[in-house]
Parts: C-alpha cells; structure tokens; sequence
RNA sequence: GUCCCCAUCGUCUAGCCAGGUCAGGACUCCAGCCUUUCAAGCUGGCAACACGGGUUCGAAUCCCGUUGGGGACACCA
C-alpha cells in the first residue's frame, strides 16, 4: 500500500489540504506501507521555493509523518516529457497545431449556444503528411491525448461507482507548446513511478479522475484505487474563506491553537470511528481508521468546536508540552527571561480558563508585570468600602510574615484575619484577586496567591491599596 | 449551461450498505449542582431524518423525481 499527499506550493497549506494529508498518513500507518510528500510545482510561475517549506513546515507541526519526499514534481520533468512522446509515439496522442485563442473561441461560442464543448469535435487531427510539413516549417504545436471513446467508470473508495459518459470525455493537453508536461500528464507519470496504489484527495478531482484512468491506461499501468474526499466549506455551506475566519495552518498556529488539536479536529471532520470517541490521539485514530468510514458529504468547519478541542488539549496535555507550545505567545509579551517554575505554576492554573494559548500567555503577564492598571467601574465596589484598603493593609501584614507561602497557610491566614475583624473571607478575597490580576475572575484565590508568589503579592496588593485610597469614591 | 458529487438537530456526526430502537453522541445555547469569583467538571433541557412520489405489513435506511448546496468543465494545479 503506497499513498502520497501532493500539494501544489502556490500558497500556505490548506486546512482542506491539511486533512487530507492526515486521512493519508491514517490510512499508511493504520495499513503499513509507504507515504510519499511530492510536491506539484509543474508550473514555475506560480510556484515558490519558500511556500513549499512553509507547507512542509505546517505538515511536521501538525504531525503528519511522511516516509519518503518531500520530491519535487519538478525533477522528474524530463521523464514526463519522454513519457508523452512514447504516447504519440504509438499513436495514442497526436498533435495539435490549433492556436489556444482558436479553442477558446470556440468555446465560448459553444458555452454561448449551451451546447457541450468537446475539443475533438472541433478539430480532427490533421493527416501525417500534413503534420510532417508544419513540425518542418517550425510550427509550435501542443500534444494531446487521445480519450478513449468509451464511458469511464471511477470505483471511488468513497462515493462507490461513479461513470462519466464518453460524451463529456476529451483529448485533453499533456505537453504544451513550449514542451512542458501538464498537470495531469505529470500526476500520472509520478503515480505510475512510485507505484501508488490508493490516491486520496480531494473532491475537486473527481472529474479529473477519468482523465487519469485512461493515462494510466494508455501507460498499461495498473489503475490505482481512487478516494474523494468531501470539500471543507464555510458558514453557511458557502465556499471557506478568510473573510469568516483562518483558512491555513500557519494561521491556527499563530492564534495559538495546538497541533494535536488541530489534527484531531480536522480528522474527525469526515471521519468518524463510529463509536462516539472524539479526544483520540493519533495512535488511537490509526487503530480505529478505515476509509469505510470516510463520509461523503462536506462538512462546515466549526471554529467554536475547534476551540473547545484546543481547550481540551490545553486542560489534558502534560505541562511541560504545554509549555513549550506556549513559549512563542510568552516571548512575544516579553517575558521570554521570566522565572520558569513561576511560569509553570501560573500555567497550571490557568489552563483551563484559556481556549487558546494566545489567551493563556495573556493570562501570564500580572505574574511578572511590576503593576496593573484597575478599572474604575470594575472596582467600583471596592471603592466604596471605607474600611477596605486597612483591611488589605492587615493582610498585607500576615502574608508578609507568613513562613511558609503555600495554599494553606495563606487560606488559614486569610481566613483567619477575617474571623478576627468578623467579616466574611469574601470580603478580602474578591479585592485580592482583583488586587492580583486587576481581573473579577480567575483561580481559587489561595492557589492565585501562592502561585504569585510572596513578593509580587504583596506588591500588587499595595498598588490596589495606594489605588483604593488615590482614587475618590465615586457615584452617591 | 453541461457533467459529477452531496443531503440526519444551527454545526460535526452515529444509525443507511445487510428496512422494524422514544433517531444516539459531541460543539453551541439554556438551567441546576459544585463553589470565594471565573473556568473546568457533573446532571438535565431545547433542537434533525430537505420535499414529493413509489417499493414494503413496515422507510432516516431501497428506487425515481424535485429542490437546495458543492465541485469540475484551461497549453492552472
């Protein structure tokens, strides 16, 4: 069993893109055999060196594994080119001197009359004493591919038989006139090299696949079998754009979303194992993959699902791959040097508030920033307790004399100095938190503090003293 | 326009191939529990077989049509 992925490098890899190079993977390492990254940048103009190490990049970050490549499409131009010449050689394609405006013309006239447009009942290829004439006068002159004259059947893994009538088949084009292999001629040739025995891709090669058939064919090759996938949309069954969110992988990166996340979204997104599982790791979809339960029909990408995964990802995962996951979103806020096992301890506590690690890191900065900035309104309460910023001062006190700074002792001081002054420990712990983080919600108070450590506790909550008293009260 | 594909809660889906269960799960949303707040977690709730014909004792499931959505119709990939 042989599968590739192949991308064509003319942008980032694709989240479409992206699945399908997973279901590859799945179906390679569920069954063993052999998967194959091959670039498709047959066309110069519209590939980029740098793109093709980005998507390679984005397929090693998501965890897609490859065995062999990435190989250039490209390199095996010379091969392709032979390969075309062999067919016409025996007469299974010929040439076609017709001008591309000419073709077009015709087209258009057809579309205009909405009749089906088929190159071969336009143009008959012209007799061999003619042909020998214009290829001496210098000609240019594409080669085209005989079709067959028969209907094609696909057995697609997923969709089951589908046929495509020999009316609709065309000669089509598989060395242009500047002698460059198309893309159709070079999938085929690629695919019959490495002996690719199950293409997975996309829908929109569906009504390529007859045209594939057949070159396989004409190149006595044995036809692989074929799987279409189902096309990823958008809000509302509509075309996925970056208008209604990120549409690469390099974008869920970069908004923090976690690779093991994505991945498994995006598997489980035509794929199900049928049994209610949805938090698979990848061994765990390997064991459970078979293309039986590919579905067929496209799927709406939901954003919000995805962040309740990341979510989930960010809550399970062990801390120190947490950790380094987060360390981008962390530097770019400048707290690249900060203290690693106060950093730990705050992530820790904060994971499960976050859904993505962009949110996390933000939830990182009170622990290392010398003061916050308080919301008026939002501490509008506090303001309007007198005896507020002397309780505060008292507590400033115990927890600047506590000799151990762990959870429990700070609840038992807390709890203790409410007691004494006959107030409910709600009533120092809100402005403590607030105090902290300059936020109204967040982590059990005691593990908050503790995580905080003594000094930039009792500094944050001196700030919101100094606060309580500066600012007048305000309102009636 | 022509060809091809698809159709279960708002979304992802199980069930369909081998017709017979109150059509199951998940996300979102709502309520409750937990609780020092917010999350997380737990419990419960709202919510679907696109429509019309067949076949059958019986259809989400099989067949045909309609509608809707998507894809493809290049000397792009």
């Amino acid at each position: 069993m042989r599968v590739r992925f192949a991308p064509s490098p003319t942008g980032y890899l694709h989240v479409g893109g992206a699945r399908t190079a997973i279901y590859n993977e799945l179906l390679r390492q569920s069954l063993g055999g052999c998967h194959i990254l091959r670039i498709e940048d047959t066309d110069k103009a519209r590939s980029d060196e740098a793109m093709t190490s980005q998507i390679v990049a984005a397929l090693r970050w998501i965890g897609v594994e490859w065995d062999e490549g990435p190989v250039l499409q490209s390199a095996g131009l010379e091969r392709h080119r032979a390969a075309a010449r062999q067919l016409l050689a025996e007469g299974k394609a010929y040439h076609d001197f017709v001008p591309p405006a000419e073709v077009e013309a015709r087209r258009q006239e057809a579309q205009r009359k909405k009749e089906n447009f088929r190159y071969k009942d336009c143009f008959a290829p012209p007799p061999k004493a003619e042909v020998e004439r214009r290829l001496e006068a210098g000609e240019p002159y594409a080669v085209r591919f005989r079709m067959p004259e028969e209907p094609i059947v696909v057995r697609d893994l997923v969709r089951g038989e589908v046929t495509f009538g020999r009316e609709h088949l065309d000669d089509l084009i598989i060395l242009r006139s500047d002698g460059t292999p198309t893309y159709h001629m070079s999938v085929v040739c690629d695919d019959v090299a490495m002996a690719i025995t199950h293409v997975i891709r996309g829908e929109d090669h569906l009504s390529n696949t007859p045209k594939h058939v057949a070159l396989f064919r004409a190149f006595g090759a044995p036809v692989p079998a074929f799987g279409h996938l189902p096309l990823i949309l958008g809000p509302g069954k509509k075309r996925l754009s970056k208008r209604t969110g990120a549409t690469s992988v390099e974008e869920f990166r970069a908004r923090g979303i976690l690779p093991q996340a994505l991945y498994n979204y995006l598997a489980l997104l035509g794929w199900s194992p049928g049994d209610g599982r949805e938090i698979m790791s990848r061994e765990e979809m390997i064991a459970a993959f078979t293309v039986e339960r590919l579905g067929s029909s496209a799927a709406v990408f939901d954003h919000d699902k995805l962040a309740w995964m990341n979510a989930q990802y960010m809550s399970r995962l062990p801390l120190p791959e947490i950790l380094a996951h987060l360390q981008p979103f962390v530097d770019r806020l400048g707290l690249g040097g900060v203290d690693g096992e106060r950093l730990a301890g705050a992530v820790d506590l904060h994971r499960t508030r976050a859904k993505t690690l962009e949110e996390l890191a933000g939830f990182l900065v009170p622990y290392f920033q010398d003061s916050l900035e308080y919301d008026r309104e939002a501490c509008a309460r506090f303001l309007a307790q007198e005896d507020l910023p002397d309780h505060l001062e008292a507590l400033i006190g115990r927890l600047r004399r506590l000799p151990s700074f762990d959870a429990d002792s700070i609840e038992a001081a807390l709890r203790g100095l409410a007691d004494e002054r006959g107030l409910k420990a709600g009533v120092l712990i809100h402005p403590t938190r607030m105090a902290l983080t300059a936020s109204k919600a967040g982590p059990s108070l005691f593990e908050l503090v503790a995580a905080m450590g003594q000094s930039a506790t009792l500094r944050h909550l001196a700030n919101f003293v100094r606060f309580l008293r500066s600012a007048p009260t305000a309102g009636p």
